[in-house]
DNA sequence: TCAAAAGTGTTGACGGTACACCCATGT
DNA sequence: ACATGGGTGTACCGTCAACACTTTTGA
């Protein structure tokens, strides 16, 4: 069998992660980590990094994650492949980015874990980017700002148990629109996917029902044709 | 500058098109190529290719379009980028689906042009495809089915003069359901985004009003915040 | 008792769906 | 004249948007 495709010169691939994190009541926030190394040394930049020979893209996605933030097992879905031919000034160097979503409720605020340094950084403030990574933060939002609508992408953003309260605000958070109460309520208890649990948040005022979001529950509805939709 | 990324064994890069036809009244149809060479040599792909040191995946795309089909100047949309580690005998091969529109409204039944044998197939009446593409061809129809409702793609798939008819009979072939013709017509007129010309399409029976889809007020209106729904 | 967030219903407007007949043309 | 696809309007129903006050708690 002939092995052509080993005797061209040909690109070098890479992965990179829009990491978005919320908690409640705070401004979405990105992951983002310093450069140590050639090019763009000291510059913050997406994640990310070389595909193994060995490993599909998400799994690099999720390894290049693990070893550079210590986030493992969260919410990851491919977003875009970026290949401008000049993108990466080391030469030809295609990207395919991921976007994840995390709750940072109960996590400590520098999540940086025991990786070099890496820090959350609000959407509205952010530092200048290496590479074309600010093009790809712009189309991951799009993607996470269009997704929330119609898939219960939201909840990844939330902690397992969490308020009506918050749920609407992850939402005026994200789609930067502020919300009817008394309707958002009707419309997310008619979808009768959240499990009130036996709970109630405490805090300094009437204490909060809180729920859980059934994933089994929405699998069944979505194979039925049931469509969520905010 | 270290230029270290070269001195890693990386993956090959290809882009692989799922170019969906549809003439008026028929079934929507995949234009396939049937390979000359090894691996799969004598089974039916869909058109694709290495990508070169100086062009973009979109470019690439394009390139082996025409080479390969004689198609040009279509559309053409990223679809996903497939990775799975033995997708392809030769080795390890990353590759970069897109899927493209076009009409087959005036051409040849086998628009192969001058290139090596293509073939347009119904959609369900496939061949067996090489390497994944089969799976590709699937996410490519979930794709086009969902993206069709919201975005006015589905003008790419019937000519720039077109009826009513015709277009309603395009969204029942995509979706697969029957569509009220007066209801239909009552939103796709209300939406404004039609023009009608002063030539009737001529037949059997009585003459129908042709349209034009006028991307230029789409595109007006898209940015002041409407939203093409059918 | 006050401040702060939780929780709750009704009404009117609008858009979606269901549905049947006449029209214009070529044969 | 007839067969074929083109073209049109109305009535009902369900969904969405607007809107304000009472409740519960901790301080």
């Amino acid at each position: 069998m002939k092995k052509y495709c080993y005797d061209y010169p040909r690109p070098s691939l890479t992965v990179d992660c829009a990491v978005f994190g919320y908690e409640a009541g705070g401004a979405v926030k990105v992951l983002l980590i310093e450069r140590d190394a050639e090019p763009y040394a000291g510059t913050w930049a997406l994640p990310g990094g070389f595909v193994g020979m060995d490993e599909t893209l998400d799994e690099a996605a999720r390894r290049e994650l693990e070893e550079e933030t210590g986030l493992a097992n969260i919410y990851l879905e491919q977003l875009y492949t970026f290949s401008n031919v000049h993108r990466d000034p080391r030469g030809r160097v295609i990207s395919t980015a991921y976007y994840a979503l995390v709750s940072l409720a109960g996590r400590t605020p520098q999540a940086a874990s025991d990786a070099r340094s890496a820090q959350w950084y609000p959407l509205r403030k952010l530092p200048e980017l290496a590479f074309d990574h600010a093009h790809i933060l712009e189309t991951a939002v799009e993607r996470l700002r269009a997704k929330v609508r119609y898939k219960p992408i939201g909840f990844e953003l939330l902690p397992e148990k969490f308020t009506l309260t918050q749920l609407q605000q992850l939402y005026e958070t994200v789609l930067e629109q502020s919300i009817d109460k008394r309707n958002f309520r009707k419309k997310i208890i008619a979808m009768d996917l959240l499990k009130p649990l036996d709970e109630f948040r405490q805090g300094a005022n009437r204490p909060a029902q809180l729920y859980s979001f059934d994933r089994t529950k929405y699998r069944q509805l979505e194979q039925s044709g049931f469509l969520f939709e905010v």
